[in-house]
DNA sequence: AACTGGCACTCGCGGGCGCTGAGTGCCAGG
DNA sequence: CCTGGCACTCAGCGCCCGCGAGTGCCAGTT
């Protein structure tokens, strides 16, 4: 019956800890927030969240500590996130505004995000696989060497270079260089990459034969182009906020650096974007929650963000697992939004 | 007179804190290394470098520790570097062997450079200035805007899309693009980025006025790239190797890994490297002699290496001042020897 | 049944104390 | 110019002890 006063203790439990980094203990706890009941109360109630695993004692004799069970209830049952202060606003978008082009635009949203919450911001490149076909060129370079150049609406250029059977830098080869391109544009431009590739598999069947080896290389070329998607870019700022981890220092922040040099981890922090995990819009994993051990005294609090609707690409927050939740969410969501709008015009 | 005996003095105190991480004191100096003296002249010897301002005691009573200029000194006497032991040798070779393409070349370098030297290993992308046109190709890509791309020999592609009067993407307009490019293929191609530059800057003279104002735009993109050399990718591993850096940590790591965010900090680590430090080729900058305050804690030790006598780009390893620099300095050297083969194939 | 006040117990932390040993500077003699 | 010897310093370590915050449990109240 008492569940809902246990969930209040439990909340400002995380509170003081999160504020002071000392363990709480009841009586404390009892100076900083207005439960109406007595300290042997909480010590009871502590007692049953403790059997529950969601708080812990280091010692005998010392105050309690959330686990990161406890910090997994305590997020689970935020349900409004304040919106961020209009001064902190303003500087957001003022931080923003003087961006040049897209890798200016993701430098300064990393390294916003990192100094506002004062731990390591994380920001994946917007995905290929989220973006829109701009436009598709071929060109020789090169006696039986061709460079596909592909430009998508978020900027990126992408170029490779393939062999090509026969030489296209023939008159005739150009020439069929340009007919095909044509056609690929004609199916291509405007759709989601994964969209054009699969409409181009169909593609070279529609030309005659001399002109299908080269479609299909250019069709393969696009989805290596797709399937690279894995292989994004991932940018990263405030590292040295790392060093307020915790007193245990070089145990603790040594293989979290390493984690942080593995793309393929840091990338994998985005993998469960899809779900949406909070109704904000903004997913947490806690301490060994996350897949890494290296990253097992840390949590991620990542959302994503992209131009309208899509969701190109993921970004996240890493910290200590005792942070102050709310607020990170908070920063985190809002400069999505505004990195989004930004990336909209 | 005794000067010859006080550098190997010093050199013992060196390697000793080097090897313990504690203040050496005349006593245990004695037991580990055979100079041919009583502890008192070590002692007196010892007094004088501490005049020089070469060692320093860290407290009374306790043994001497090298400054920066001690470290200097004995940077400045080593003659000769040992090779690689071979074990290293053939763990180098194929730890390098199977990298498929530049990207990888760079990540698996800096990776092995990191891993043998335990610190962190910082190396510059082949650098655009000292790397040779291969190819460059022009396009219509919408009405009034072209797209320039730069292929060079290193493997990097570099394109930039420009406006352009009159409008390109007519009939004469295309023609007109493909008559500039072949000029300015026939005047760059196989030359460093500089001199093509250079060459080019003159050939929209000879030129009918009509094409004159496209050319002048080409050559201003390849300029651009050019002087983009200083916004060079740099790419690091091993950060976590900080965390050895010295007992108290949070105060000597964070203003490290700040700088090492700051990629125009990491560049300038390179810039110095014309001249050639030691006669070994490396160059080392220690504690206060780092531009950056943040890295008044750490040595620098860098070379250059690129494909065949051209210096493309620098790498360096940046770890403690209290460092082994004979063994880093031949590591960082082989690596460089190793990976500008690689690249000169 | 739920809450409270009280009580006995634990134990981490910090301060004070004294010893030890490595290290120093200096001096007189070879 | 080097050496052995001597007196002095002081950081670090181990030890002890008291404080205080915190706990669990129990008996009493509502």
């Amino acid at each position: 019956m008492s569940d809902e006063r246990r969930r209040a203790i439990l909340r400002a439990i995380v509170q003081d800890y999160v504020d002071t980094s000392e363990p709480v203990g009841s009586k404390s706890l009892l100076e900083r927030h207005a439960l109406g009941v007595s300290a042997a109360t909480v010590r009871n109630d502590m007692a049953i969240l403790e059997d529950e695993g969601l708080i812990t004692a280091p010692h005998t004799s010392a105050g309690r500590v959330p686990t990161d069970a406890g910090y997994r209830a305590f997020v689970d049952q935020i349900e409004m996130l304040r919106p961020l202060s209009s001064a902190q606003r303003t500087a957001v978008a003022r931080f923003l505004e003087g961006a040049v082009d897209l890798d200016d635009v993701v430098d300064r949203t990393v390294r916003l995000l990192a100094s506002l919450t004062r731990k390591v911001a994380v920001m994946q490149y917007p995905s290929l696989s989220r973006s829109r076909v701009r436009h598709v060129e071929v060109l020789a370079v090169g006696p039986g060497r061709i460079m596909v150049v592909l430009i998508l609406d978020t900027g990126r250029v992408e170029q490779r270079i393939v062999e090509v059977e026969p030489d296209p830098s023939t008159p005739a080869g150009q020439e069929r260089l340009v007919r095909v391109r044509d056609l690929v544009n004609e199916l291509a431009v405007g759709r989601l990459l994964a969209d054009a590739s699969a409409e181009l598999a169909s593609a070279p069947d529609a030309l005659d034969p001399a002109d299908r080896d080269l479609a299909r290389c250019i069709v393969a070329v696009l989805e290596g182009a797709l399937v690279e998607q894995r292989e994004e870019r991932v940018v990263l700022a405030g590292t040295s906020h790392l060093a307020r981890l915790g007193p245990d220092f070089p145990l603790t922040i040594e293989p979290v650096l390493d984690a942080l040099e593995e793309h393929v981890v840091l990338l994998r922090l985005f993998t469960s974007l899809g779900q949406e995990g909070s109704a904000n819009g903004v997913a947490v994993s806690i301490g060994h929650e996350n897949a890494h051990d290296g990253l097992a005294a840390t949590s991620v609090v990542s959302t994503g963000y992209g131009a309208g609707d899509d969701v190109l690409a993921g970004i996240a927050v890493l910290g200590p697992t005792r942070m102050d939740y709310p607020s990170t969410m908070t920063s985190v969501r809002a400069v999505a939004r505004y990195v989004s709008r930004l990336l909209d015009t």
